[in-house]
DNA sequence: ACAATAAACCGATTGACGGTCGGTTTTTTG
DNA sequence: CAAAAAACCGACCGTCAATCGGTTTATTGT
């Protein structure tokens, strides 16, 4: 609930994030090792993203001896979550259910293995509910 | 499946759009009385911004007698899903069940309520699926 | 047929923003 | 304290939505 204001993320941004999910807190020399080398931008523009990524609240860091460590600050799924709530706010209109419509319409793409997998994602969710 | 190219879309391309799906198919002129005039922009940028959006494919139009009568192309619905897709997508990482998993979490938000009608609307569709 | 009117089209500007760095300052450390 | 490392500053480019003014083209009433 509350606030989730998501900002818009670029290529260079998720795929920054993307790394640091994976490896854990880094410091921008490991970044730029990991994502940088291949792509063959100076290790100033990672250093920049990690900084832009930290202004919008997607990373924290922390001064490890001589520099930041940034760490994710969202989950992937959490980030998933607020970008999807977000869009889906951004044209929902008047329905209340434009979130579960849109999933409905998703879930009906989806095939029979997708869909046992996702009635019981529900069955669980609503247990744990229901005992709260 | 195939591929849902989905350009992003402004705030008055969305406004726009939102005007079509509420009052049908409509000339530029109409459009602008109905969300121009409030705003104050001038006619000539509610009539690039129709488009824009037909270079974009959310709207189609056709010469009505003197004036162009733009109609959408994709109902709130169809663009909530694609912009939903499209956005996960780009976040979704290994995880295949990204999509799902985070529509489950945004229903686990919701009331039980919803829960309930989303474990029947998955029930229904996969007893859809079993006899085809 | 033609002038007046209306719509379409063209092109330019502005403001955000992501990506990209070079260079300067500050900090760390041998 | 000087060298090395990292942070920080500011600039530039490209893209894109929003915004119009002005010109061209098409429609239409007389």
């Amino acid at each position: 609930m509350t606030n989730h204001n998501v900002p818009t993320l670029g290529d260079l941004e998720i795929a920054v994030l993307e790394d640091i999910w994976r490896f854990g807190p880094s410091d921008t020399k490991a970044v730029y090792a990991r994502i940088g080398q291949s792509r063959s931008i100076s290790l100033n523009t990672v250093q920049s993203t990690l900084e832009r990524l930290f202004r919008k609240a997607m990373l924290q860091r922390e001064k490890i001896s001589h520099a930041y460590e940034y760490s994710a600050r969202v989950s992937r799924r959490e980030l998933i979550q607020k970008l999807v709530e977000s869009t889906v706010r951004r044209v929902a209109g008047p329905q209340p259910d434009a979130l579960l419509s849109a999933f409905v319409d998703l879930a009906a793409r989806a095939d029979d293995d997708q869909l046992k997998r996702l009635e019981e994602l529900v069955a669980r969710r609503r247990a744990e509910l229901d005992q709260t």
